[in-house]
DNA sequence: CGCGGGTTTGATGATGCTCAAGCCCGGTGG
DNA sequence: CCACCGGGCTTGAGCATCATCAAACCCGCG
């Protein structure tokens, strides 16, 4: 219920007083999550922006196989959307679950614009935040058409150690791009690299 | 040497009285590109971000066995950047080259903080102009998890039928993650799909 | 104690790459 | 005006990477 550590995130990048603060986070709702229920499943219409207070959530995409490709994942701190159903006003392509049971700040789309109107502040918070995971997004685009299945497994340790602990393997097997059964074949060969 | 174009695609998200355009217009320079020069190439430190007035550039990076991967095409009207680079003031990763005679506008990364200072309402100009390049930017990288070579070929046309007669075949291939040879063969085959 | 999700293993096969050669065609210099 | 050159495209044979399908296994949990 508390709303530090959304706070102090946005107090990285821009400073509120205790009434700005006050007024930033009227705009947003608490909403618990167990694990492997859903924030949004696929076709959905109405969008919110998540911010991840505890847990951890993941957005995914279904192939027309049935095959689940993990796009992000979203640990204590971090934001998560479907940015494309959002900017678009379209029904989500994406699916969002909690991968561990979470807790969540949701602020719908329609109150977004009122936000920035009642600080504009946040513009830059938002534009900086908008701008690294850019970053990090064409990164791993680029890793995705040059590196190699244990390449993006070694990135994958090296950028989110956490992460490779909590999860179970099937989820990295899908966020690098592979299916669970050649990452088991992968990580029972002699090591290659790094 | 004039503006407009920058100003047109400004005033899309922001109005700017004339004063606030001389101001803003007075961050950049112009530069022309030849055709296959180099606006940065990879291991370079210093860095702009440039808006295409008009040609054409892309960027690129280089995997360890000399393969190009094309990130992105800028026709006029668009933003090109190694946003990793400037977020971390890294030396780039990034080639970026014209593929036609261009004009471009540049904005030194040291000044772009002045700018934000100077004309704060150019936040949200840039906040939903890299909230748009990261939606298109996951959806590259959901179709590179999920789609076919043929399908992402496909995609690509629909997406980009101007950029498709004028630039060669093996740069579309680049940019859809495959090898010149295997896009020729694939071209040549009974039509799959759309 | 049995159920079920996650992981493992193996056989087979598709997708797309590598290397090498030849071709097409526009541009340049003699 | 022609001959040459070079970049881009094509074609083919062989191959690497990774997927598919099916079965078995492991283990925490109700």
């Amino acid at each position: 219920m508390s709303f530090e550590l959304l706070l102090k995130s946005i107090a990285t990048r821009v400073s509120l007083n205790e009434e700005e603060q006050q007024t930033f986070t009227s705009f947003f709702r608490v909403k618990k999550l167990k694990k492997k229920t859903f924030l949004y499943q696929e076709g959905d219409i109405q969008q919110h922006i998540a911010f991840i207070n505890s847990g951890c959530l993941r957005s995914y995409s279904i192939d027309k196989n049935g095959t689940e490709h993990i796009l992000q994942f979203a640990p204590a701190g971090w934001w998560i959307a479907d940015m494309q159903s959002l900017l678009n006003n379209a029904p989500s392509n994406l699916s969002i679950d909690a991968i561990e049971d979470s807790e969540v700040f949701l602020i719908k789309q329609s109150e977004i614009e009122d936000m920035y109107q009642a600080l504009p502040q946040l513009e830059r918070y938002f534009r900086i935040l908008a701008e690294r995971s850019l970053a990090t997004s064409q990164q791993r685009l680029i890793d995705a058409l040059s590196l190699t299945a244990v390449e993006r497994y070694n990135n994958f340790c090296k950028r989110y150690p956490s992460l490779i602990q909590s999860i179970p393997q099937k989820y990295v097997a899908s966020y690098i791009g592979i299916t669970p059964e050649f990452m088991s074949k992968m990580l029972s060969q002699p090591m290659k690299k790094g």
